[in-house]
RNA sequence: GGAGCCGUGGUGUAGUUGGUUAACACGCCGGCCUGUCACGCCGGAGAUCGCGAGUUCGAGUCUCGUCGGUUCCGCCA
């Protein structure tokens, strides 16, 4: 028989009855009568039911179709018809009608595979990603695969249509020292160097805007050879972006208007811009995060100026050396047991506060391990500042103000899920802008770039560079989606003065910035244009709109959690050939 | 680097205070079955319980180690 198909499995519907077809693909199930056969046949866009009918069926065809198992890879010739009154498939965009065979051709026997795929979420991930081109069968895969595609093209289309054209950086670059670790490519023809597969395209993308380029962008894959977590692969997808002549509004409202548009056309949810910008300083303050969910409530409030010489000594040790008290309202956890509460706390203490405080307002009184330190008047300000009304559990934090304002941050999200806080469905974006330029690193005893070295300062902080480096803002925004950091950028340095102050300010000697960046450096001294950008998680904005909770599950081939890929077994030794060539000698 | 959870026929699970034939569902194989769609009915095969030590008269069950998966902390400019 002819067996190329002529429609694809999920698109016959009653439109094609009386119509003579051919179909290929895979069997999904078989549902063997004796008398009579069915057979779900499956491709990418759906199911169809394949009826097998001796009464208009050769006896050679029927007995073929009794040899038919799952996963059978087949072609089917036969006549779409109206399933018979009452035999309709509620469930299926096809199941008002059936192709009625004629002839079948087995394309591709299958054995028995080692999951079914129609049950393969719930098989152990490490079955599942040694046989991922299995799991990729399924529906779940293949829907999320194809809103990869689809964000994708839509993005395109987006920077396409504002003139941004899109131009491929090298992949074998030079490692540098700031940032994540690299993974590092030795080099045949020249033994002892290396290179270093690019943690993001940074110095190239601003090499593209002096080079005239104005707008550039990239599918750019990136690595990083750091731990893995559910969001996060030692290889990964940014939707890169740079611009000439603009500043950071510029940046921002186009690129959100990228988001939107996409949220859009993939989800069919409209949302009116402009996102709202919040500073990096109020983020901290209200929600102890820099990527805040604002899809809920449960703020955090300060608790500093109420117990300004308390003679509880937790909270006046803490003022007198410059920390915070800061509280957070867990709204109807005041029945939380010991148990839970111990949890919780373990958790602060996990996350580094030295411990975690509890109040439990009752209708007639405060329920504490601290009520007995506290005048009245001081426990009446705390429940007074929090809201706290009766059956409320009421948290707090005495620290350092930013990590006992993280701590409770964290606790935040963790009661929200518990309460089931969370809406779903939504999509919350926010802009954090106005973050700090460098943070100070203790294991490092110097200061690190908090977003990278190229990020250029508020001009109006560009003086405190050199006296007070860690109260420089930066011109840096992040787009927070749902509590998830979707993408940051900034305006970038360019000229060389200003980039060899943030060298320095970084504890970098000019040679060594010269060795590093010098090629960098020069070329802002042949007409660099102002310019700024932005890089998005491509992988973790389909992972949001596709509702799943680990970007494995919108990567066709991902690693597991130690980074290795059970499908092809990497990484893998390599012949001593091989390293010979390289002049690499394994240590023991 | 650290912590938690999981690992029992092909798959998903159950397995009591440690006690001798390791159970169930799905799948698979065979038989019957002409309107099923999670088809049904009957029968069957299939597991040294991830691996290695230890405790014990006896270990799927307890202990230690180890491997794999996963979640989180550190790390990820």
């Amino acid at each position: 028989m002819e067996w190329r198909r002529t429609h694809f499995c999920g698109v016959v519907t009653e439109e094609l009855a009386g119509q003579e077809v051919t179909l290929n693909g895979w069997v999904n199930r078989r549902r063997d009568l004796g008398g009579m056969i069915f057979v779900d046949l499956r491709d990418r866009f759906g199911l169809i039911q394949i009826v097998f009918d001796p009464s208009n069926l050769s006896e050679e065809v029927f007995a073929q179709a009794e040899q038919l198992r799952s996963e059978f890879v087949i072609a089917v010739q036969g006549l779409v018809q109206l399933r018979p009154e009452g035999q309709a498939n509620p469930h299926l965009p096809t199941g008002k009608v059936e192709v009625h065979a004629r002839n079948l051709t087995i394309l591709s026997q299958a054995k028995t595979p080692p999951f079914e795929i129609e049950r393969a979420e719930a098989v152990d991930e490490s079955l599942r990603l040694k046989y991922r081109y299995l799991h990729l069968r399924s529906r779940e895969l293949q829907d999320a695969i194809a809103l990869r595609h689809g964000v994708m093209q839509e993005a395109r289309n987006f920077l396409n249509k504002h003139h941004f054209l899109e131009i491929e950086t090298p992949l074998l670059i030079r490692s540098t020292p700031e940032g994540a670790r690299d993974f590092i490519v030795p080099s045949r023809v020249h033994p002892g160097e290396f290179y270093a597969l690019p943690q993001s395209p940074q110095m190239f993308k601003q090499l593209l805007m002096i080079s005239g380029f104005d707008r550039y962008y990239q599918m750019a894959r990136c690595f990083r050879d750091e731990d893995l977590r559910a969001d996060r692969q030692p290889e990964f997808t940014q939707i890169d972006v740079e611009m000439s002549f603009v500043e950071r509004e510029d940046v921002m409202s186009l690129m959100e208007e990228m988001i939107l548009h996409i949220i859009e056309k993939i989800k069919g949810i409209t949302i009116n811009g402009p996102v709202p910008r919040m500073t990096y300083d109020e983020a901290i303050r209200r929600f102890g995060s820099d990527k805040p969910d604002t899809r809920f409530g449960l703020e955090l409030v300060d608790l500093t100026d109420l117990l300004q010489g308390s003679g509880f000594r937790v909270f006046s040790s803490t003022i007198s050396q410059g920390g915070a008290i800061r509280g957070l309202n867990g709204e109807t956890c005041g029945n939380f047991t010991r148990r839970e509460i111990d949890e919780l706390a373990d958790k602060a203490e996990q996350w580094g506060a030295k411990g975690l405080i509890w109040m439990a307002v009752e209708e007639d009184k405060v329920r504490s391990p601290i009520a007995k330190f506290l005048t009245e008047e001081e426990l009446q300000a705390i429940v007074g500042r929090l809201q706290g009304k009766p059956g409320d559990l009421l948290l707090i934090v005495a620290d350092e103000y930013k990590l006992a304002s993280e701590v409770l941050g964290r606790l935040r999200l963790l009661l929200a899920e518990r309460l089931g806080l969370i809406p779903e469905g939504r999509y919350d974006l926010l802009w954090v802008v106005d973050w700090p330029l460098l943070e100070y690193d203790e294991e490092a005893g110097r200061y690190v770039a908090a977003h990278h070295p190229f990020t250029a300062p508020v001009d109006e902080d560009l003086a405190l560079l050199e006296s007070d480096p860690g109260r420089v803002r930066a011109k840096a925004y992040d787009l927070v989606m749902n509590g998830v950091e979707l993408g940051g950028g900034s305006i970038r340095i360019a000229n060389r003065a200003t980039q060899e102050k943030m060298f320095k300010a970084l504890g970098m000697s000019m040679e060594e910035a010269a060795a590093q960046f010098g090629y960098f450096m020069e070329a802002f001294e042949y007409g660099a244009p102002p310019h700024g950008g932005i890089a998005f998680g491509f992988d973790r904005l389909v992972m949001l709109l596709s509702g799943r909770d680990s970007i494995r599950d919108v990567i066709a081939f991902p690693k597991t959690v130690s980074a290795r890929d059970l499908m092809i077994d990497a990484p893998a030794p390599v012949s001593a050939g091989q390293l010979n060539e390289l002049k690499i000698k394994m240590q023991d």
